[in-house]
DNA sequence: GTGGTCTAGACCACA
DNA sequence: GTGGTCTAGACCACT
C-alpha cells in the first residue's frame, strides 16, 4: 500500500490516508476483496498511531468501502458503491481548479505550469525506480 | 481582494485565506503600502467569523507582511520579508507534487493532467469576465 | 439530557448513549434543533471521557440524527432521516423479543413477567421524583 | 441446547452464550450431570469459532457449573454452585428495568409494554411448536 | 467557550 | 495474530 503523509499540507493525516485509500480503490490500484494492511501495520508504516489508522478504517467502512472482518482483517468491499466511485474521479478536477487558482495569482500561465508538472511526474518516476523491491 | 474557500478541501480556512494573501502579496497582486479590507469587511464577504479574519491579520503581521495601524486598517507592509516571493513560488512547487502523485494513482499521465490544466485555465478566465470589476 | 449507563451490561458504552440518543429523538423528548449538551459537559456527567461522548456524536452525525457546528455546539439535525426513526421503534419489539425467550427458559410465564414490569415502572417512577428539579 | 446469538445486540457472542448456557443450568432445562454438546458441535451450530465456544466453556467450568472431562466431553456439574438460582433471577430483574427505561423515553406505558410481552410469549409458543423435536 | 485531531497505552473480543 | 473500546491528555480550529 502506497500512502504518502505530508504533514505540512495542513489537512489532517487521518483525511489524507482515507483519501489515498479512496482513490486508490476508485483507479483499481486495489481490488474488491483485497485485504489491507492490518491496522497496526499501517500504523507503524506511516509512523503514525493505530487510533489514526483505525478511525480511517472505520468511517471507510462507514462509506461502504471497506469491510472489516473482527479477528481477521479489513477488505476492500466487494460491491464498492457505485457512483462513489465517479466522485473521486471528479475530485482530481476540483484539485486542479484550485492549484491553477492560486497559480494564476501569481503570474504564471499554463505553460508554466503545466512544465512543472512534467517536471514533477519525471521526478516521481526516477524517485519510484530507487525504491524497488527493498522496500517490500 | 480575490480570496475563495472551499470548505471542503480539509486545510484550516484561517490558512486558506493567509496562503491566498501571502501568494497575492508575492505576485504583485497587491502592492507594499496598498490597504487590506477591514476584518470586519472581509470577515462578512467570505462569510467567516470576524475573529478567524483577525487571527489571520495577526499571523502575518508576525511574519512582516502586513502592517496594522490602529485605529487606521491593515496594510501591507512597505518592505516585504526578503525570500517571501521565493518561498511562494517553492509552495507551489509542492503542490504540484501533491497533486502528481495522487493523479498518478488513478493512473493517468502527465499529458492528461495537462490537458485538465490547460481547461482550468481557460474556464478561470473565462469565469472572469463575466465578472467584470470586481465589487471592491 | 437523561442517559443512564449500565457498565455491567456488556454493551460498549459508545453504543448505550448512541442508542439512547436515538430513541429520544424518536420518540419527540428531543426535538430537531434542539441544541445538545457539549462533549465535555456530557462527558463530565456521565462520567466518560471527552472521546467517547465525541465518537457517539460523530457517528449520529454520519446517520444523519445529529449536526455539530464547529465552535458553536451540537444539534438535532433539522430533517431527521424518515425510516431510521421507524427502525428505532421497531427495536422495542426486537429487545422484547429477546427479553421473553430468556425468561421462558427459566420458566416463568407472561404473568410474571408482567409483573415483574409494572413494579420497575413503578420504582421509576418512583425514583425521578426524587431526583425532581435538584440536578437541573 | 437452545441457544440464539443475536450479532447486532452489541453483546460479546461469548457472553451471550455463557448466560444462556447459566440461564438453562439454573432453570433446570439442563440438569446436573447432563452432557452439554462439544465445542466443536456447538460452534458449528451456532456458526461460530470454536475457540468462543471453548472460552465460554472454559468460564463456566471456573464458575464451577460446569466439569470438563478429558476426552470425554464436558458436563454440567453435579452440585451446581449454591446461590446461581437466585442470582440467575436477579439478572432478568436487570434487564426488565433496563428495557423499561429505555421503553419510558419512548413515552410507552406498562400497559403498552405488558401487551407486546404477551404477544412475544404467544409468538415465540407458536415458532417452538413449528419445530417439533430439536435436532439433538 | 465550542468541536476536532492526534498520541500513548491498557485491556477486551474474535479467528 | 486480527479488529475494537476506552482513557488521559496535549494541542488545534472556530464562535
Amino acid at each position: 500500500m502506497f500512502i504518502r503523509i505530508d504533514p505540512s499540507s495542513g489537512m489532517p493525516i487521518t483525511r489524507q490516508i482515507a483519501e489515498q485509500i479512496r482513490t486508490q480503490c476508485a483507479s483499481g490500484a486495489v481490488a474488491p476483496g483485497d485485504r489491507l494492511p492490518s491496522v497496526r501495520q499501517l500504523a507503524q508504516e506511516l509512523a503514525v498511531n493505530q487510533n489514526t489508522i483505525l478511525r480511517v478504517y472505520e468511517r471507510l467502512t462507514v462509506e461502504g468501502l471497506l469491510e472489516r472482518r473482527h479477528g481477521d482483517g479489513t477488505y476492500v468491499a466487494d460491491h464498492l458503491p457505485v457512483g462513489q466511485m465517479k466522485a473521486q474521479r471528479l475530485l482530481v478536477r476540483t484539485e486542479v481548479d484550485r492549484l491553477v487558482q492560486r497559480v494564476q495569482t501569481l503570474g504564471l500561465g499554463a505553460d508554466e505550469l503545466c512544465k512543472l508538472v512534467k517536471q514533477a511526474f519525471e521526478e516521481l518516476a526516477a524517485g519510484q525506480k530507487q525504491k524497488g523491491a527493498p522496500h517490500e
